[in-house]
DNA sequence: GTTGTCTACGTTTTT
DNA sequence: CGTAGACAAC
């Protein structure tokens, strides 16, 4: 198919408003456009134009720290926007005062998009960024005073977890009992609550706590030596320049007059004390949870001390999606008590969806009971029913989102690029990408298998850093023997022990291997060459970022190893490659000062690498995201799909009620995205990782009123007499509690087994069971399969065992 | 010592 | 299904 539109629709796409089909009325939509025939509108009367009382009062709102709650869909960009417009335009505010921090890329940019469509040219001087990005810039610049070089690495969490794993190798830890992902989640928790290494150590009350200390305290000291920063220490390290040289806090302070933050609610502990201190602002609140530590979270009075920056934050508790990374809803919930001359508006009218999508939205969030009330409502009317749809199995329900598009854009309701597809997880995209291929219509998926976490990129990156900084010892390491070229494990684990005990470097012990016992001359041969072939690069970079690039490629013989391999796979890897060279080409045609350590800055703050696809009125393509990506953004047309007990709530989250809040959270901000027509979607067998499983319906869907949602398709009820057809939790309770309600169903059911059982294995054969444990799910069994296969001891819900 | 093969393993969301 | 680690052959 994929004929699609003839012609493009008349009325524009995006920022406009105006969908030219029948979706509904252009009343729903964002109201006027925020430019009047591309002229930026400058008076300030004309800001406020368009805006209901509420915003309006955030607009020109004066002084006092303001906390605006903007419910999903309640115009809280555009408050943004009009706000920081306004106070150019009616406050006499320089834009250089000005400080605008979101928390994706992607919001960043659109901000800066709607100011300066406002506000022309002027906008350029703002700062309107990440958090993250923000930090790096003041730590550039103040580098020096922490002592450490301005062309510091950004670690990502990759970068980071290979470091701990190097770390607990050091520190002779079993990498069974402590993983390293697990080391440096616990690390990441403590940098976010702004606990240094120092303070963990000396809070340790159990062994494991010490350990992590230990870890915490070895990381940081690798991370030093290779002048590196992982994500984490970005915000973490500015608050504490910021606490640790008042005049340098006073500098931004002064600088800084009006800081807006937007999603609020996902600021995590360091973001929220960094902006404090930011303002200069003391709060009265407690801050700190955990052990108080007055000291450490005062914000410190410089001399002749500069008055607090006027603060505004934008956000809303019911889309607070990221306290698994360790973002802190109190910081939105007692904003007030934080600021207690603070001044909060509430905005509830919603200017996005009908108003069916909007009560089972309401509905949905109700059932949280940790919530401040919020009701939206919208005046664009009922319009369509919401549509469910269960699927026998996924590629069902993958096909009947083909086909709905297909048919919605027959019908001329809607062009491709109003649809999206959502789901939990990335891994659940493949099935429609499946799909979507073979009837040939056209897709993005935005996240997922992401660009820059591919091996030969990372590689690629790995050697770019290091040619950079030479110290990057994880990324050095990383390239060492990539190619292959006969520096094996022993070779680098003594260079590493030299290292150590010379108190050097990486790279000098490198520059040093001939004073290095037990290395073989051949493998001393090759680092040699090695640190050669990194002089030589480096000699390149005057040259320019590209010529580097393609200097890597060639000279490290990492394309001709790919190209003579010549399979599928390498293609795609020299695809990739090439379109990262593409990458660094456009970087320099942007910005034709930038060296290679801008661009690699650039790159590790810029995480997702697919940007959502703009709408340029043409009739685009199908957008496939993940819940957590999609905040923020709204489509016509939505496809909640895989909503199952196990996948959406996720399986991890269905025991803890605090992370069963955050799921639901994550499903009302899913529903809150669409404008107009809403699907939900759910498949009753879905295959995880290999093996078939049951799924019950998920809550969430049971807790949309039925008379909103029109069952296109309902489950079947196997060996049951067809329940009545009124709503579709009848298919939910077509497998009660039966042994097939989840998981492993019918092709093997788990076996009970007892000591003294025959039982056969696919592949270790005839066997006996020993000793039988637990039950259902979690059963176990040893068994002895005889002399060829010896004892095992099976998860009985996995094992292909059979009892005889 | 290095490379290739096997097996075990673990799988959420992202700056 | 895909990747990381352990192990056995070159």
């Amino acid at each position: 198919m994929s004929t699609l539109f003839g012609e493009s629709p008349s009325a524009a796409g995006a920022g406009g408003g105006g969908v030219p089909y029948d979706l509904f009325g252009p009343a729903v939509l964002a109201p006027a456009p925020d430019t009047a025939g591309g002229q930026p509108r400058l008076d300030a009367e004309g800001l406020l134009d368009g805006l209901n009382p509420q915003q309006r009062a955030a607009v020109v709102h004066i002084g006092a720290p303001l906390l605006v709650v903007a419910g999903a869909g309640s115009g809280k960009t555009r408050v943004l926007a009009h706000r920081i417009a306004y106070l150019l335009a009616a406050r006499d505010v320089r834009p250089g005062e000005i400080l605008a921090i979101t928390f994706t890329n992607k919001a960043a940019a659109e901000m800066r998009e709607r100011v300066g469509a406002l506000v022309g040219p002027r906008a350029r001087a703002m700062w309107v960024s990440t958090f993250h990005s923000a930090c790096v810039r003041i730590l550039r610049s103040e580098a020096k005073r922490l002592g450490f070089a301005s062309s510091f690495t950004i670690y990502d969490a990759a970068d980071a977890q290979r470091l701990i794993t190097l770390v607990t190798r050091d520190l002779d830890l079993d990498p069974k009992r402590h993983p390293a992902r697990g080391l440096a989640a616990q690390i990441s928790n403590l940098k976010n609550e702004l606990i240094d290494w120092e303070t963990a150590r000396s809070r340790a009350t159990s062994h494991l706590e010490r350990t992590v200390a230990d870890v915490y305290a070895a990381y940081q000291q690798r991370l030093t030596q290779a002048n590196a920063l992982d994500f984490d220490d970005l915000i973490m390290t500015t608050v504490h320049l910021l606490q640790a040289f008042p005049d340098v806090a006073e500098h931004y302070r002064r600088r800084f007059r009006h800081v807006l933050v937007d999603e609020y609610q996902d600021t995590n502990h360091a973001q929220y004390v960094l902006v404090r201190e930011l303002v200069g602002q003391p709060a009265q609140g407690g801050g700190a949870q955990a052990p108080q530590e007055p000291a450490a979270d005062t914000v410190t009075w410089a001399s002749g001390a500069v008055p607090p920056g006027e603060l505004c934050v934008v956000g809303d508790a019911d889309q607070s999606i990221y306290a698994f990374r360790g973002a802190n809803i109190r910081n939105i919930v007692e904003f007030e008590e934080d600021f207690p001359d603070a001044a909060v508006i509430l905005l509830e009218q919603n200017y996005r969806s009908t108003q069916i999508i909007l009560s089972a939205a309401n509905a949905v969030i109700a059932k949280n009971n940790q919530r401040k009330a919020k009701q939206l409502w919208s005046d664009a009317g009922d319009g369509e029913k919401i549509v469910g749809f269960v699927a026998d199995n996924e590629h069902d329900e993958a096909a009947f989102v083909a086909e709905e598009v297909d048919r919605l854009t027959d019908a001329k309701l809607a062009r491709p690029a109003d649809v999206a597809v959502f789901y939990r997880t990335n891994a659940q995209s493949r099935v429609f990408e499946e799909i979507f291929i073979r009837v040939g219509l056209p897709y993005r998926v935005v996240g997922g298998v992401r660009f820059y976490e591919r091996k030969e990129v990372r590689d690629l990156l790995a050697y770019l850093r290091v040619l950079v900084n030479p110290t990057d010892t994880v990324n050095l390491r990383r390239i060492l023997n990539v190619p292959r070229r006969g520096i094996g494990d022993r070779a680098e684990a003594s260079l590493a022990g030299f290292a150590e005990a010379h108190r050097i470097g990486f790279d000098e012990a490198m520059a040093r291997v001939e004073e290095i016992p037990g290395i073989a001359t051949r493998s001393a041969k090759a680092v040699r060459e090695f640190a050669e072939l990194l002089t030589e690069l480096r000699a390149v970079e005057p040259k320019g970022p590209v010529a580097v690039v393609e200097a890597v490629l060639e000279r490290t013989g990492y394309l001709a190893e790919l190209l003579t391999e010549d399979t599928v796979e390498s293609q795609g890897r020299v695809e990739n490659l090439q379109e990262l060279v593409g990458v660094v080409q456009e970087y320099v045609e942007r910005s034709p000062e930038g060296t290679l350590a801008g661009f690699l800055e650039q790159v590790s703050l810029v995480a997702d690498a697919d940007q959502v696809p703009t709408d340029d009125g043409s009739d685009g393509v199908v957008t496939l995201m993940t819940l957590h990506s999609a905040k923020g953004l709204e489509f016509p047309v939505v496809f909640l799909t895989g909503l199952e007990d196990g996948v959406f709530p996720h399986m991890r989250t269905l025991g803890d009620p605090t992370q069963l809040e955050e799921e639901r959270r994550l499903a009302y901000v899913g529903v809150t995205r669409a404008r107009a027509r809403l699907y939900l979607t759910r498949s009753v067998v879905r295959s995880a990782w290999g093996q078939p499983a049951f799924n019950p319906a998920s809550r969430f869907l049971g807790e949309v009123p039925h008379a909103l949602i029109d069952w296109r398709r309902i489950a079947e009820a196997p060996q049951r007499p067809v329940p009545p057809p009124s709503s579709e939790p009848a298919g939910r309770r077509a497998l009660p509690n039966s042994p097939f309600a989840r998981n492993k169903p019918s092709a093997r059911p788990i076996p009970e087994l007892r000591q003294g059982d025959r039982v056969t294995h696919d592949s270790f054969g005839l066997g006996v069971v020993l000793a039988a444990a637990g039950v259902g799910d979690s059963a176990e069994a040893t068994i002895d399969f005889g002399a060829d296969s010896g004892t095992k001891r099976l998860l009985l819900r996995y094992a292909p065992v059979e009892k005889l």
